[in-house]
DNA sequence: ATCAAACTAGACTGTCCAGTTTAATTTAGT
DNA sequence: ACTAAATTAAACTGGACAGTCTAGTTTGAT
């Protein structure tokens, strides 16, 4: 076999980078393969060749999102009490849960979950799952070190993510008027901390 | 002025229910005029005297969905103690939460909230806003009468309600395959009504 | 140097859809 | 009964867009 000549992974690349942009900033519909291939640099033909159609480019698109969502960094190794380390999770949880990107992808998954089911499965796994799993640890280790007496670790896991969320996330999911301050997200994150220390007290 | 005949209330009430049906099933941009004339039995013309473009048909139809939401009663009028109180609370609020329609109006909403800011807002002021509200009375009750100590009515309000949520409406949200038991979700409805209770004792 | 395959630019097809127009029909208030 | 406005049915306009096609250009492996 003769004459292989394999396709640019740098265009790909520019594709799906560009493609990801539009997605998570307009939506599926709303985004055409012809501003997908001017954004990318690229001609339409290029796009159709890499990717078959819209739904694999938008699947691919949404795959990416989800792998690059392992470099967030939840575990705290420190040897503070509980409420501290709580806290600085609470706030690196919420900052990246209202960040525009994970905002963008949450909404198109939730959306697009009749239309595309594999696809929101595959958030749910990446995101909200894999957080779960890992503050679960967390809370059992509280309670194998006798910090708080946590008998089922993942329903704890769920209730301070759920806690933490408060007022603050659903005011930026629906883009209301007015927001949250930083000081009022951080009184109720203390309060929210202090109920779920006394609840879960030895 | 003479003959002056007005345009049927009724088939006013025709479009706007297929509308609202088809909006929430198959959100904005999916949804055409003509399907909704078609599910409406009424001509393509008089959908538009009746609501000039799609834009407020769509509005019209939220804002629709969003009054009948009055309808939700929260108010637990009980002598009973807070523990049953809230999980009553909870179970009511959950089973509003996953329902097909309340869950088909969060997501258009979310998801059109740049698109149509002015009904996202709206959604939130008719829905977890008003919830919200109502439960932090129930809080401050529960303070006044010494049951528990709840100095922020507002914030027990929202650690509540999103404690409830828990991984349930998000399985839901998302589409999931597997989805969460009735008998898990009492279990940890319970867990967290005790932690919540704990948490807030006096 | 050759050649098959990647790539480009842009025209093209077919479809869908918001919104308009037209001409005929029905309805209700006087 | 008269008449203006509501309603209907269907054709039409214009634009957007997914996906294809064509013809020419570049590229890289042999």
């Amino acid at each position: 076999m003769v004459n292989v000549r394999s396709k640019s992974e740098s265009k790909r690349k520019q594709i799906l980078d560009a493609a990801t942009m539009l997605f998570t900033e307009q939506g599926y519909s709303a985004t055409s393969m012809d501003l997908i291939a001017k954004n990318a640099n690229v001609s339409k033909q290029t796009v159709y060749s890499h990717f078959g159609n819209k739904d694999e480019l938008f699947a691919a698109s949404i795959k990416q999102k989800c792998d690059s969502y392992h470099m967030t960094e939840f575990s705290v190794t420190s040897t503070s009490e509980p409420a501290e380390i709580l806290l600085i999770l609470a706030k690196r949880f919420l900052a990246m849960l209202t960040s525009k990107e994970a905002l963008a992808i949450h909404k198109i998954c939730a959306y697009e979950s009749k239309s595309h089911p594999q696809l929101s499965e595959l958030f749910y796994q990446e995101g909200p799952e894999r957080i779960t799993d890992e503050v679960a640890k967390l809370m059992a280790e509280f309670h194998d070190k006798q910090q708080l007496n946590i008998p089922e670790p993942k329903f704890a896991a769920l209730q301070f993510l759920n806690l933490t969320k408060g007022e603050c996330w659903m005011r930026v999911e629906f883009n209301t008027k007015k927001q949250i301050s930083e000081a009022e997200v951080d009184s109720y994150l203390k309060s929210s901390i202090a109920m779920f220390i006394k609840g879960y007290s030895l």
